[in-house]
DNA sequence: ACCTGAACACCGTTCAAGT
DNA sequence: ACCTGAACACCGTTCAAGT
């Protein structure tokens, strides 16, 4: 055996990312393999670790199209042109919900650590810049740049506390009504003391 | 062989835990197994299942003491009585101190997702509610009882966000003070909406 | 050059069989 | 009754050897 050259690296890399992202949907992080990916795309774990390196990267890769659909998601409606706590609202409601629907891909977003002397690579990093800008737009306005940047981080990371205790049952509360009115009371307080203090 | 006695069940349970402890602190949830926590206590994996039945129950075990000390670190100082924004302030920074300290054992405490057919014990859920509590008592002054319930576990999930992320490198952030500065912002202004609007 | 197959050093889980 | 040892079905990682 060996040569098939069935499919370009290029390919190859696309396909078990697919592939990837489906035994993940499944089975969650915990049942995700590389082996199985490799078994579901016909080719052999060595060959999957030759186009990307090792496990780390595999799991980044199938992580980026996690990212880019939530960025999608996130903007979906955004024609309504909501300002302010409206638009931030909106926002974490699209937040909770993509984390819902896609509850084993987000979590995986979290569940992945990569070891620490291997550091984040930029075009991830940018992936998650860019959904950051998206809560930082409608702040902008609001308070002015400097203030939005820092305010951002607060909404964003408070927001995926709530939503990730929240799914994850660790808050005492029960539906979707409960998270969305913990994060309906961070926002509005929160942008309340902003901008009155 | 076979018959050891060396140790009751109690004792075995225990010292399973403290090696446990020991191993998840050195080597993080990732290096974490119990075929490891068998080989330092000089027992055999079968003994510890019997002991503990399954996987989860012996790392739940193990994240209840982080729980406890968790509990134990937080309320240290609390002489000083401090109130409202202060106190949550000083909850704050003994968790991302606490986080830091100790970022294997407490990551664990996330890390860990029990099988969805397999609930929360009620004396662990309890351990999590205790702290819940410790949030929740110096709010109760400021806003009454039944606001408190709900905005401490505003907080506490957006205090627990904010460490996540941010000691994840995940927020564009650096530096202990960057994440005080995010949690000091996000307690000032959500108490002051809460207490003004 | 591309890919395989096998090896290595691990896992969680189960359970017959020893003492 | 208590504990072992071995088995089973998996992992991530590496790399000589085929085509």
């Amino acid at each position: 055996m060996a040569r098939r050259s069935d499919h370009t690296r290029e390919q190859l890399k696309e396909i078990a990312i697919l592939a990837g992202q489906e035994l993940l949907a499944e089975s969650g992080f915990s049942g995700f393999s590389a082996r199985e990916v490799a078994r579901r795309i016909g080719y052999t774990v060595g060959t999957l670790y030759h186009v990307f390196g090792n496990y780390d990267a595999i799991v980044l890769h199938i992580n980026a199209v996690t990212l880019d659909d939530l960025e999608a998601f996130l903007s979906e409606g955004r024609g309504k042109k909501r300002q302010g706590a409206a638009a931030i609202k909106h926002l974490a409601a699209r937040y909770e919900a993509f984390a819902r629907r896609n509850y084993h891909r987000w979590s995986a977003l979290f569940e992945h650590r990569l070891p620490p002397e291997m550091p984040l690579p930029a075009w991830y990093a940018e992936k998650v810049a860019r959904i950051f800008s998206a809560v930082e737009a409608p702040l902008t306005p609001l308070v002015g740049e400097e203030k939005a940047h820092h305010a951002a981080r607060v909404l964003w990371a408070s927001i995926h506390g709530i939503c990730a205790l929240g799914l994850a049952g660790k808050l005492d509360i029960v539906g979707a009504k409960s998270i969305a009115s913990l994060t309906d009371s961070l926002i509005d307080n929160y942008l309340a003391g902003l901008t009155d203090g």
